[in-house]
DNA sequence: CCATTTACGGTACTGAACGTACCTTAACCG
DNA sequence: CGGTTAAGGTACGTTCAGTACCGTAAATGG
């Protein structure tokens, strides 16, 4: 037969819909090492020609897949530092350990230095996973817990990334909440916490 | 010709030696990604039989043959805190930028969490990666530089895992010096200075 | 409204590697 | 010295990424 039936035959735009829809249940579905450029093609209902005339190679596909998986979070209130940081960290570890982030490490695991693929991955590269934190931490302040010398990037952001050292660098499937808890309270607390001295 | 010419056919630990040789060599020439077992067994003289009578693929191969170039090291000693930590820093800034450090990068990649490789790569586990910050610290805390608090591995690598952040996540070849003094001076010292408060 | 160009669909390949199977033969062991 | 174990040799089976070509439907535009 030639075409899949009766449809009529896509282009532009609405083919690329298509195509990235594929690949982003072909992601959820097997992750990203199940993730072949025939199943999404088959899937697409097309071939990997279309494919590969609008991404160069398997990475960027599944770079652009995932993109369309991922959602934003807003930063919580609870009324105090602590609780809303430890709710952070648990959300993120959540996410980490789910399979839509383990799909995320396959990809930064793949992207291996990448940096262009990799500031994809990050939507914005810093900005959108430092600004729940700097929220947080501007309430804090304004309520007295925090010092304003906490609202920068790197050190607002200093729980994420020990979390997420967990994950990369010693390959948990899920971090314990006491990990958590000690990271904030060894580690975040301390360092944004007003300080007397110095 | 049968064997390779006149030489005695090696078996066991012999043979295990001149796998692992011949694998560090393909890494140290190749990288991970140019790490074939039809490569190794080439230049071991020998064939894949042997080598996957000993390792179950080639990651397994790869994280053997990087723990016989890697090697380990002595923490500094500058006399003060500041320029200890900013050295640890430094080193490590250069061997992650380095041919070795992308091979270890490479490898933690494709480990993709699996716990088992990824120990075995930074050989015994956290210990040997916290042994110098401790080192440090403890000289620190002696001379009253440091609060005792901070003798716990999650704060004494707190600076190491901001950095490897920059690496795994962002993609940096090699970070900016600016960082490094960024991280010590923003979040690091901050946090295991001696404070007068709570 | 028709000719031309663009880009899809279909299909077949190439090439790289991993991992396996199987047999022959040398080294070790009691 | 005979039997067992482990090398060496070699040939596959498979899986996929990425490429090449060709015929044809859809846009384009004169």
């Amino acid at each position: 037969m030639t075409e899949a039936s009766g449809r009529t035959r896509r282009r532009g735009a609405a083919l690329e819909e298509a195509i990235l829809g594929a690949a982003a249940d072909e992601l959820t579905a097997s992750g990203y090492a199940g993730l072949t450029m025939d199943k999404v093609a088959a899937r697409a209902g097309t071939n990997k020609n279309a494919i590969y005339r609008r991404w160069p190679n398997r990475l960027a596909l599944g770079v652009a897949a995932y993109k369309r998986l991922a959602t934003t979070v807003s930063p919580p209130d609870t009324g105090e530092l602590r609780g809303d940081v430890l709710e952070l960290l648990r959300r993120a570890n959540r996410y980490w350990s789910s399979p839509l982030g383990a799909i995320l490490r396959d990809l930064i695991a793949a992207a291996g230095g990448a940096a262009e693929l990799l500031a994809q991955l990050q939507e914005q590269s810093d900005d959108a996973v430092a600004a729940p934190w700097l929220a947080v931490l501007e309430r804090a302040v304004a309520r007295g817990e925090a010092a304003p010398e906490a609202l920068r990037p790197r050190v607002a952001t200093v729980a994420i990334v020990l979390l997420r050292n967990e994950f990369v660098v010693r390959g948990a499937p899920s971090a314990p909440d006491d990990v958590l808890v000690e990271i904030v309270d060894q580690v975040f607390l301390p360092l944004v916490r007003r300080r007397q001295g110095a």
